[in-house]
DNA sequence: CCTAATTTGTTCTCCTGCGCGACGAAATGG
DNA sequence: CCATTTCGTCGCGCAGGAGAACAAATTAGG
């Protein structure tokens, strides 16, 4: 249950918080390191030439910060030093990208999808070999880590994708599959949701940078949401938390495609913007997208409409302030790009909806990170056991010469 | 953000880590201590010698196991080492107990408030006093804390009751008020909400026991919900979360008083149960219990309330499931009485409303604490800042004669 | 009843890893 | 140009956990 703490652990755990904000800040001083931490200065030195030693971070020159006294050393990611394969499974296109630490997308592909439908298993072949060629086209970069963001209901620990409605996909060993297409070197492999994830990016180095209790909801065709609590993700026993899109808003509602009723979903997703209208549930994405052109250029029925769904959303969206007390209400998918015009409706439902005091504290904002969100947090979700324990991360040893199988993931054996 | 560890730091952590365990099982050897922390059997040794100089654990004569080799030294909770006051705040009577490091509840009384609604100044006097009397009698027991469970919304930080509304109680900063009515040496108090803590306790010592992610929740006049989400309750960054009650069951429902419409306890209340039955909103607990009875010597009325009552339970649990993915669903209070009656109709309506993978690891099953859950709760939160940080209890020196105010709280500069 | 095997407690030494103080280096301010 | 401030580096001290060696306490088996 609860791990002793040996010597080990405990440089680990150094290790891992300063490599863990250089990771989010992307610079940093060293002196910035001791205040945050509390370390003394000789132990940050020592970390950060232990970080340095496995080619994960470099110092730059020092940079005055105009007061008095010796200006700090920086501390920055090292740009070729490792990186991760991050994939955003949609329905059009998916996207595979080469994220370096620190959260710089260093290079992308996209990979287009046939219209109605493809199968799975060649779904997943052409992209794990998309996977597999980054991984080479990387080097030196090391690989540590392959994330894939799926919107459906994924098992975290095995990466097990038990349904993805708008895929098509259900019961698919997502994580096994693609880690059986790459050579038995490639490293771990790990799926996540795509409303988690878009949490996570949001938390690290979006909307909400600096807040520790967030809510993330993402609107696309159905409704996703994320949890960061306590500055780490709402994960549940297996990893299934945070399914929003099913909460019960109205038990008599309309039916779900999951088998119940009135799913929250059903009442504020892409169809249910597109009904309100009359405009049938057709191609979704481009339909709202010019819902939301007409309201911008002052279309009252289309504003009305997103009035609407604003209201149903902040009903939601109060259960969950409720449940969850966060700081921060994060928007994604079509509720951010939509966020002006919804933002009234759903302010004016949570005051009539959700408790006073944790009502007060919820600030609502929408998503920073646009499109990127899922692949930044399937990034971040591949750099996780590397960002625990940086140890896994052998030391360039100048002496031995640098070994090609380096690029292999160490981490495996990380639980 | 994120702390560094030192040696200090280390130290602490290990011997939180062996007093939560200790405080966890009752009992337990050293060698179960050194195979669940990982640490080695030397550094137990001296972890035991320095909790046992504090006075906080004792090691017993060891007990053979019926296993090969040399059976292993018991290390136990000293009954007389330290203790808090628990308080739990009810309706008609509020408890005041001394309970002991490992749960023990030693000594117990009760205070009846007057039947329709008393000063708020009045009832918090007489439970300071009761709480001043049960430390002063605790000697030579050192009370380290002071844990009060009040069903309303409860901010962690500073133990500001901002509503509760079967208290009839409205911003009251019960934390202060209790502090200020006890000597200057007296240790910190701390409130919680009932649910919140009724959750911890069965989390430590009930039905949730070895569980890491559990959702509780209690009926009694509203519905309170507790969550415990990796081993660790759910806070919120204010301690508001958790929140159930409220939820939006049905947008059209009727009123709340919360001032929104269709909340969950509006549906599942006391006074719901009673309603249905055509029994008006009397006196609810003992109504409450007549139907049970009548339930249970097979009256088909009552036996159908509860069913339904069970219906509407199980879409509000179905929520929660797919929210936070826990493994075990553990009702309390009416709902754990009524477990008999209802288990079924929940069970139905979760397999209708909650989805398949997060539908199947959730158990339901009922409260095994009792009336107890909330004062035990409120223990443990009156001792987690010891149990997070033993050393804030001095060693007893035998060569320093003891100080009598050994008996004050040195935790209270922790954070 | 006695011996072998096994597991644990105890003690001792070793060594890692962090803090601290001293000193030099690099900036600002007057 | 010097005082002041802040920071990096180096050396030392020390806490605390690991591991080995030995003693102790039990079971298994004859």
């Amino acid at each position: 249950m609860s791990q002793g703490a040996n010597r080990e652990r405990l440089r680990r755990r150094n290790l891992s918080t300063v490599l863990g904000q250089v990771h989010r800040t992307g610079q940093l001083s060293r002196s910035a390191l001791t205040r945050s931490t509390g370390l003394s200065r000789s132990t940050i030195a020592a970390l950060v030439a232990d970080l340095q030693s496995r080619g994960l971070v470099d110092e730059g020159p020092p940079a005055s910060t105009g007061t008095r006294g010796r200006p700090s050393t920086l501390v920055h990611t090292r740009p070729d030093g490792i990186g991760v394969v991050a994939v955003d499974v949609q329905v059009a296109r998916s996207t595979v990208a080469l994220v370096g630490l620190g959260g710089v997308v260093r290079d992308r592909v996209h990979l287009d999808h046939a219209p109605h439908g493809q199968d799975v298993g060649a779904v997943v072949s052409a992209l794990t070999a998309l996977v597999a060629d980054m991984i080479d086209a990387a080097a030196p970069t090391r690989v540590v880590g392959v994330g894939i963001s799926v919107a459906g209901i994924v098992r975290g620990g095995d990466g097990h994708v038990h349904l993805a409605p708008n895929l098509g996909w259900r019961d698919v060993h997502l994580a096994a599959q693609v880690q059986s297409g790459l050579p038995p070197a490639a490293p771990t492999v790990r799926v996540g949701n795509e409303a988690d994830l878009g949490a996570m990016a949001e938390h690290v180095r979006g909307a909400g940078t600096g807040t520790d209790d967030l809510l993330y909801v993402s609107g696309e065709v159905g409704v996703g949401g994320g949890v960061i609590v306590g500055g780490r993700p709402l994960v549940g026993s297996a990893g299934y938390a945070g399914e929003v899109g099913h909460m019960v808003v109205d038990p008599a509602g309309r039916p779900c495609h999951c088998g119940s009723r009135g799913c929250w979903e059903t009442e504020v997703g892409q169809d249910a913007l597109l009904d309100l209208l009359g405009r049938g549930p057709g191609r979704g994405h481009d339909a709202v997208d010019q819902v939301l052109a007409d309201a911008a250029a002052g279309d009252a029925w289309a504003q009305d409409a997103l009035a609407t769904l604003g209201g149903r959303l902040g009903l939601g969206l109060a259960n969950l302030v409720n449940l969850f007390n966060p700081q921060k209400v994060v928007l994604g998918g079509m509720f951010g790009r939509a966020h002006p015009h919804l933002a009234d409706a759903v302010r004016a439902e949570l005051d009539r909806r959700a408790l006073g005091p944790a009502r007060a504290m919820a600030e609502l904002c929408p998503a920073q990170l646009g499109e990127d969100s899922s692949l930044l947090g399937a990034a971040e979700l591949a750099l996780s056991a590397t960002l625990a324990d940086p140890t896994t991360i052998p030391p360039i040893d100048p002496a031995t010469h640098a070994d090609p199988s380096t690029r292999t993931d160490p981490a495996a054996a990380s639980g």
